[in-house]
Parts: C-alpha cells; structure tokens; sequence
DNA sequence: AATAATTCCAACCGCAACGCT
DNA sequence: AAGCGTTGCGGTTGGAATTAT
C-alpha cells in the first residue's frame, strides 16, 4: 500500500493528457471509489477498463481499476487464509508449472493470482531462506514434497475422517515418485506418526514462528466451508495424484498456517537432509516418521 | 509501555501478447 | 505490415499490522 503517497499526482502539466494523467488518484481505494465501481460494473459488467475508469466517473486507471475487481471487489473472491487443500494444490502445482501464478490460480476457485504469489513469497520461500535452500532448487521441492506436503495432507485428513488414511499414503508416494528424490524414498515416504488433533488445543496462537510447533496448536474455529469451492483440476483427480483422498469432501477448519513452520530445522537435519546431505543415498529415509515430531527438542538440546 | 523488527498483502510497474484498424 | 490501445501476467514495493525485545 501506499498511503503516504499524494492522492493525486503533482507533477507540473502542460499537456491535456498529462493534465488528465495528474488528476489520476493511486494508491489505497477507499470505500466511495470501490462502490462506484462495483455499481458500475453491476449495471455494465466488466472489460474494456479505460473507458469504464472513465465512465464510472474513477479517477483511476483502467489498469487499476481492473486490479482492483479481480482481486478485492469480485464477489466470489475468497477471504480468510488458504485452506492446507488449497495450500497442497499450490505446491503441487507450482511444481508444474513455476510461477505460472495465474495458471494456478484457475484451479483455485476464489483466489487470485496475487493471493497465491504472496503466498509462496512469504510463507514458503520464508521456509527455504530459513532452510538455507534456494527456493527454486530440487533440494527444496524434495523438502516440500516428503515434509510439508506430508503435513498438509495429515490436515485435510483430520478434517476429513472418512476419507481412508492409506489414500494419503498413496498420495504421498506418488509426489515422491514424481521428484527426485531417491528411488527408495518413496518406499519410506509416508504419512509421518503426526500426534493426533486435539480439540482441547483449541488456541490459534501463531505458529509461523515456531520451530516446535506441532498440529496440536491447530484448530478448528473460524470455519470455511470451501467443500462447493474447492475445484480439484482433472489432471490429479484424474491420476492417482490425490489418490482417493476425498478433497472435495466437507472440510471446515480454521487455516492458519499449516505450512513447513513447524518442520524445523532440526527435523530436516534429523534426517540428514539441513546438514548438507548428498542427494544421492537414503539421506532422507531414516526413520523420518517416528522423528519428525520430536527433533525441535533435539535441535534445541544441540545450539545450546 | 515503548521501540524495533518482521510479516503480510494491496497496489504499482514494466513488459508482452493480443486484437483492431 | 505497422501502429495503437487494451488486457493480462509476473515481479516489486512500501506501509499497516503484528510480533519480538
């Protein structure tokens, strides 16, 4: 944002058009010029944005005002954090196709491509800054795959209790199949022995900061039912990708972060995968699931 | 309680692709 | 084919909000 900005340009004109251009508001919408376009793009419908600026009597630029529908004003645009399905579709298919982030926003009924790129900005190249592994290397789309994702479907199956526990297994190797990693991994890439959801744990403290975190700090409170929302692309429904996980079945749950925060450094070095490992080997297949939970304490025990 | 540091995300920018004339 | 306006995309910014000290 940029309240501090000049609501209206200042610059000296001399020509119409920079006349007009100076008159041009930036920065934050408030309330007025958000219902002046939603007004109008109700009556008229949206497109040709320069004209529409214009005619809804905006002193914005089409370009803005565009920005402005597509990512706040649209009435099916989905508030309130990713879901651990959403953030499992995003990983997945950020593998795909890079920062294609428009491409993975189609398959993410609600969110913006914008939503999704401050997503993977912030949470999960703040994982692999902390990592110490380029965000964009096999080292950490391997991390992503047997740690985080483990944990994103742990969630969606906690969520979702009919949904059979041996379909994230498959799940899960079959995203380890698909990386790099190690042919072998794949046989040790299960669901790790995740404590079980508790409902008495029932704080929504932060948990982006926490290296000891487990999913006993998550909680169901505020819900989002994105059961009619939540659209799986045909391309893993289709495959085996999500197994028979039910995605697509009810899910409410409160989704603040479940990301790779509480897979800490020690549990990656735990499993010889922080410290430098090679890629080749079982570098990340030693008893990673009776481990996974409990190495914070380890790594704390150790920088002491 | 005050201050500093960090995180989050709305909004901007530049560029490329597209469509029309 | 060239020129121009529009649209869409991905990268970046910077200030409000939150967290840590």
């Amino acid at each position: 944002m940029r309240a501090a900005m000049p609501p209206i340009n200042t610059k000296n004109m001399s020509t119409p058009l920079e006349e007009e251009e100076s008159e041009l508001r930036r920065g934050p919408w408030t309330l007025e010029e958000d219902t002046l376009l939603t007004h109008y793009i109700a009556r008229h419908g949206e497109g040709r944005w320069n004209m529409l600026a214009k005619c809804a009597g905006l002193k914005r630029t089409g370009k803005s005002c565009r920005l402005r529908w597509l990512n706040y004003l649209k009435p099916d645009i989905k508030r309130g954090n990713l879901t651990p399905q959403e953030q499992l579709l995003i990983l997945e298919l950020h593998s795909k196709w890079g920062n294609r982030w428009s491409k993975i926003a189609q398959h993410l009924p609600g969110r913006t491509d914008n939503e999704i790129k401050n997503y993977w900005r912030t949470r999960v190249q703040k994982q692999a800054r902390q990592l110490n592994i380029e965000s964009n290397s096999q080292r950490f789309l391997d991390a992503v795959r047997c740690f985080w994702m483990p944990r994103l479907v742990q969630k969606v199956e906690q969520a979702s209790p009919s949904s059979s526990s041996s379909s994230s297994s498959s799940y899960l190797k079959e995203m380890c199949t698909q990386s790099s990693v190690p042919s072998q991994l794949s046989s040790c890439c299960t669901v790790p022995s995740f404590p079980t959801f508790s409902p008495l744990a029932n704080k929504t403290t932060d948990i982006s900061n926490s290296s000891s975190v487990t999913t006993q700090n998550i909680c169901p409170t505020d819900s989002i039912n994105i059961s009619d929302q939540t659209e799986i692309p045909q391309h893993l429904t289709g495959s085996n990708v999500y197994g028979h996980t039910t995605l697509d079945q009810c899910y409410n749950i409160d989704s603040n972060d479940y990301g790779m925060e509480g897979i800490s450094f020690a549990s990656m070095s735990a499993v010889g995968f922080y410290e430098g490992t090679s890629s080749e080997g079982n570098w990340m297949c030693t008893e990673m699931s009776d481990n996974l939970w409990n190495m914070d304490d380890i790594w704390q025990l150790r920088s002491m």
